[in-house]
DNA sequence: GTCTATAATTCGATAGAC
DNA sequence: GTCTATCGAATTATAGAC
């Protein structure tokens, strides 16, 4: 194995470098914004230095991209394949069902982890709805898929009604669902704790919010 | 009178150049957030000097906070003045009566004004919701006052509800409001024309999806 | 891969003439 | 009240040694 650079070690201090960059870049967009957060607060609290940014990501924009993107494509994943089974299992599924499968992945980035950093995903994907463009389209794109699928899923379970309104209503349970990530750990939070009975509570009182106004 | 300054023009002009500073920094930080918005662009595109600026808000957050106070202060008024009008026509209003009348203000903005600049106020008043602190603690303590009103009417009008479980989701109703600022003027929007029916359309729209899920 | 050093701009804010 | 000129600090990005 070879030993190089800062702290004499090999490829594997480089993926480290490169996971610190992404952990911080999280968690200050997701506090301060794109515009709001600079490279060199990210480095200085990554601990590495700031030409690494440039070395492994090429530029801000791309460290985003490559920000949203570690964090999307789990949680995509998860979203896809919990409407696949879904799907496999009743022929035609319900709404409620639906749009569990679809809140569940997101919400359950508020498990386990320790005390401060636990919403900081949450926090940085309802973020990614809420940036001034172009963030908010590269952001898109990540989840891009997940959304397509479910909004068909969607039209199957309510076929009475149009497209279009199907579709402004699925943009308003996603900005409900942006609210909730946003607010995560606040005082009046929908999400008070970070325990799987809480997450459960939490997406089933969405849910029922969310379907209701679906219907209506 | 008194002719001094750029176009030998007295306090009038003065006036003049406080306003095309705060239009111009009312659309840019719509577009663009605040972070994303530089005081030499809203001097350049306003046509007016950087120092002037200084002069008239003293910074570039006095600035903010003058540009939400001018949009919100009238907002807040109707909309308390639509409250206290449908309380006294009746005893208990419904939910969707004060929903009625917590959306009308803010949704009206969208009428009338031209082309382009039309859906400026609602974009930046959506903005004040989704920017990070301390921005969004600035623009919240102006629209504080119909908040709290409004909460305590929602109260009266659903009295099973505890307090905190109907302030999340007073607060998602706003999340629905906001999104909808937001996405004014864009192809999938809720809000399609500028005329009154478009947004009494709208109104009624997304009142029944709101109280549908307050209920819920 | 990591580092120092620096280029090349841009930022908010201010001093002082008029 | 408006202007020019500028300060001091910050920004992204890069070149080049190791």
């Amino acid at each position: 194995m070879q030993f190089t650079g800062r702290n004499g070690m090999g490829s594997t201090a480089s993926v480290e470098t490169k996971e610190q960059i992404l952990d911080v870049a999280e968690r200050m967009i997701a506090e301060r914004g794109f515009a709001g957060t600079t490279l060199r607060n990210v480095v200085s609290q990554a601990g590495v230095n700031l030409a690494a940014v440039h070395y492994h990501f090429g530029s801000k924009e791309e460290l985003f991209r490559a920000t949203v993107a570690r964090l999307a494509r789990p949680v995509v994943e998860q979203e896809l394949a919990a409407l696949r089974q879904l799907q496999q299992e009743q022929t035609s599924p319900s709404v409620e069902a639906i749009l569990t499968a679809f809140l569940e992945p997101p919400l359950k980035l508020l498990l386990g982890a320790e005390e401060q950093s636990r919403m900081v995903r949450a926090q940085f994907m309802g973020r990614c709805r809420t940036e001034p463009e172009p963030i908010q389209s590269i952001a898109a794109q990540e989840f891009d898929a997940s959304l397509q699928a479910f909004l068909e899923a969607l039209q199957q379970a309510l076929p009475d009604q149009s497209r279009p309104q199907l579709q402004w209503k699925f943009d308003l349970a996603i900005a409900i669902l942006v609210r909730v990530q946003m607010e995560a750990g606040q005082p009046n939070a929908v999400i008070q704790g970070s325990q799987p009975e809480d997450i459960q509570q939490a997406v089933s009182q969405l849910v029922t919010f969310m379907a209701a106004g679906m219907r209506s």
